[in-house]
DNA sequence: AGGCGGCTTTCAATGGTTGGAATGGTATTG
DNA sequence: CAATACCATTCCAACCATTGAAAGCCGCCT
């Protein structure tokens, strides 16, 4: 061992293969390994899926660990902290939408007593902020915390109607993904759907996958009018005919939006385009 | 060590007051910075209250705001981002045990028309994970991601009665700090009240501040034994006598231990501690 | 006009950061 | 029981991301 290493090889001590990304990039990174798949993970698991080298994790994840951000249980494993929660519970558009909204999703849920989901947008997808679920409701593809394409769903729909035209345009011109259960819409229609939506703040879709459903979705308006999140529900297909159900959920989502100081305007068909 | 003897004269150009904080520190005392109070914040305001200089500050802020940690507005102020939510919904004591509660404490507060609370204990306060209020519930003094006292609330006591011993001692030993609207307890009250819990599955507390409640919370063990989490309901003092209360608690809290994998002992008054 | 406060960019010095190597530990296999 | 494999942890010297004063901008108030 106290053997020189005999290396023949010049220089050869040190090659870098990836220093060089910002200390920080690399900690959110390692937060960014933790999935609904992912829970609890071995120091090892996150430096691989980080991809560095486990010193290197280990020394961020001690500070991470040290202020809460992860936890670490009694086998080694790691997991995501309720300190760093309790940070994200201010997150406006995380749970600032929900604590405002949830009473009257309680309400829809009562008079339902089928799945009520809010959720907002982040990028090209929506994030479930809240679902109110019996314990014995339909089966439903999504958790809070997850995220649903805004194409295929009905509360991604009244977000992407809601969305500024540029954003809009970007994905219209994408060609059209097919997911399983839902059908697929070519660009016209779903051009002439969004503007059904905002004409009548509705979005509604069907689905056979992973169980028949209905979905009726509407938009929540915060004070500038923007449309900030979408509210939904999903019932078994057949049940109760989604025009009866539309007037209840239209009803919640304007409650929800006049408590965020939305004053409703004489013309529905003029919406004002989100800002971010 | 390897800096030189004092060199007679170091040139002496720069003097960095306060560098050698690591850096993922610096990030996180960031994030340390909202709360309830504030949820948008500048940058010079970020950067005066994490105590670090304005470009120091808005560099790490860059790379939050990239990643999705923090969100920033149309006026240049910045927000807790969704992503760091979404994230965050993934902390098994946070989002985790309010998943598998949730439906529980929705046919708790349907019955009862009034606040349920769900909490988990962080260090010496009480977290608050998941609140259902109706929209003309009694004032309550706690929000979700806000922390609560142990020795003085309901929720609180469950929570302290499950813990270690000597988190516990360490817990007994200091001053009773006084709460308004909550009576003092001195040591041995309070000894004789957990042991009280323990025996019983039920904490009950009257308070006057901000309003005339009682409190009656129920532990949540984990499939351990280990009490991992505590549920409460706040009802106005006078209403429903809290001997009718204390059964249905009971039964919700033991129904989501059930779920989280606990086997009801033969004992009651075993319980065996918790490992955090 | 001038002053002020906040935001942003620049840049050279430097100390925190880095990761290969080595160590100890534990579970699995031959 | 040795051999193997994997994981977690400690060490350390080279090095590069990090740092913050300084200066430039912009908007706002007086």
């Amino acid at each position: 061992m106290t053997a020189t290493p005999d290396t023949d090889t010049p220089p050869a001590r040190g090659k870098r293969p990836k220093q060089g990304e910002p200390v920080i990039d690399r900690a959110l990174s390692l937060l960014a390994v933790f999935s609904d798949r992912r829970r609890a993970l071995t120091l090892s698991e996150l430096a691989r899926h980080a991809d560095m080298p486990a010193p290197t994790a280990l020394r961020l994840i001690a500070r991470l660990v040290a202020w809460g951000a992860l936890e670490r249980l009694d086998d080694g494993r790691y997991v995501v902290g309720v300190r760093l929660w309790e940070v994200a519970s201010l997150s406006p558009r995380g749970h600032g939408v929900r604590e405002i909204a949830l009473p009257y999703l309680e309400d829809l849920f009562e008079v339902t007593r089928h799945h009520v989901l809010l959720a907002v947008r982040d990028n090209e997808e929506a994030v479930l902020i809240e679902r109110l679920s019996g314990k014995d409701a339909t089966e439903v593809a999504y958790r809070v915390g997850g995220r649903a394409p805004l194409r295929s769903t009905a509360i991604g729909l009244v977000l992407l109607a809601g969305a500024d035209q540029q954003f809009q345009e970007a994905i219209l011109k994408r060609p059209p993904e097919d997911e399983p259960g839902v059908p697929e819409m070519p660009e016209g229609q779903l051009r002439r759907t969004l503007s059904d939506v905002r004409r009548t703040g509705i979005a509604m879709i069907r689905r056979t996958v992973p169980s028949h459903t209905v979905s009726v979705a509407s938009p929540i308006f915060d004070a500038q009018g923007a449309v900030v999140a979408s509210l939904s529900i999903v019932v078994p297909d057949g049940a109760t005919p989604p025009n009866v159900l539309a007037p209840a959920v239209r009803a919640a989502a304007r409650a929800v939006s006049r408590n965020l100081g939305f004053q409703a305007q004489a013309s529905s068909g003029m919406w004002t385009h989100s800002r971010r």
